[in-house]
DNA sequence: TACGATGCGGACCGATAGTCCGCTTGTGCT
DNA sequence: AGCACAAGCGGACTATCGGTCCGCATCGTA
């Protein structure tokens, strides 16, 4: 049972792709803007080659989510507190919507792809899930809290890309005045 | 300035190509799965016939959800308390929020599609801005609700179609069962 | 009935996600 | 180094879909 070793080449190629998509997503302003034709031109290799490494479209999107996602994702799993576990519940619940929620502003254009392309709902990703499982778990601790699995869904809708993306494109807010709403708002759910 | 009639046939099949898209989206499980030439064939018109009376598949399935929707439209804009104006503030939020709730568990299919063909962010759309006012107005009668405007679009985004499709497709709860959570998280919020 | 306006319909177009297969290239072995 | 073969490549090709176009049919009217 020996592991092959991905080709240098093919692994020269898949950095090529993800940065070309990556740059291509932050540019663009409409993610359904962004071809798969055009990824493989600026990435210089074939569609084929796409098309083989990450499955479709969605495929990509999230492998690209994946890699942005993954520091937060340790951070929370084995950080120190408040984010990582260990600490008080509240001051969790609440760094950790923080925490999402400026990703989703860090990220703005290319969590907005990974809504659109779809494929299932947002709400079968595996970080949504994640993210989901931890915040109710630390809501059970809250005694102002009664449902807590229905609380985290409701608490992370407020961090959805599209919202954002209206409250900070249209409504004109900066991030950190979203981050301050959100904040105080799920400081008085929580009691 | 003579207003021209509309043609018979052309009444005929608007109503023809409304009904058949309404079956088509309630019946198909993936909104994508509907596509226009669908829609025309159960229909029996010609393509063009569509694009002419609907513009796109956007207006087309606006059209759908607008339909629907005027009842509750004219039940918030000038109907009875609680849900109509004039009774207590916390009373016609509640109402609010139940009412648009109720018509996302009846309109799944629909809210879902309007929501996946986008276009633009559904919270640009006609219905959105208008029930999200609304509850603004209503909350900013309501002295624990410190930022009227941001508790408006958390408060609905509790009811989005995909969220709801979620809870009762997947965790399995009921539609009644959604309600009374939201029902009690909002009157927590509420003070 | 005759005529102009309105509406019809489906062939057609351009774009795009995804497939396929002959060719190239990297890698491990001798 | 040279070889053999698997792994990977790329871009032509296909299928599908939203949307357009225009010659033809149908409706309302005088």
């Amino acid at each position: 049972m020996t592991v092959r070793r991905e080709r240098a080449d093919a692994a020269r190629n898949r950095e090529a792709v993800l940065a070309a998509a990556d740059a291509l997503f932050a540019r663009s302003e409409r993610p359904r803007g962004v071809s798969m034709d055009d990824v493989a031109a600026a990435a210089g290799v074939g569609k084929g080659t796409l098309f083989r490494r990450f499955g479709d479209r969605t495929g990509l999107i999230r492998a690209l989510v994946e890699a942005r996602i993954e520091p937060l994702r340790q951070a929370v799993e084995a950080g120190p507190p408040p984010l990582g576990p260990g600490g008080a519940p509240r001051e969790r619940a609440l760094a950790l919507l923080d925490a999402v929620l400026e990703f989703k502003l860090a990220n703005r254009h290319l969590t907005l792809a990974l809504e659109d392309a779809g494929g299932g709902s947002p709400y079968q990703a595996g970080h949504y899930v994640g993210w989901h499982a931890t915040l109710r778990d630390v809501l059970r601790d809250l005694p102002d809290v009664p449902d807590a699995d229905y609380a985290a869904h409701v608490l992370l809708a407020a961090t959805r890309a599209d919202l954002v993306e209206h409250l900070v494109g249209v409504e004109g807010l900066t991030g950190d005045e979203v981050r301050r709403r959100l904040a105080d708002l799920a400081s008085a759910m929580l009691g």
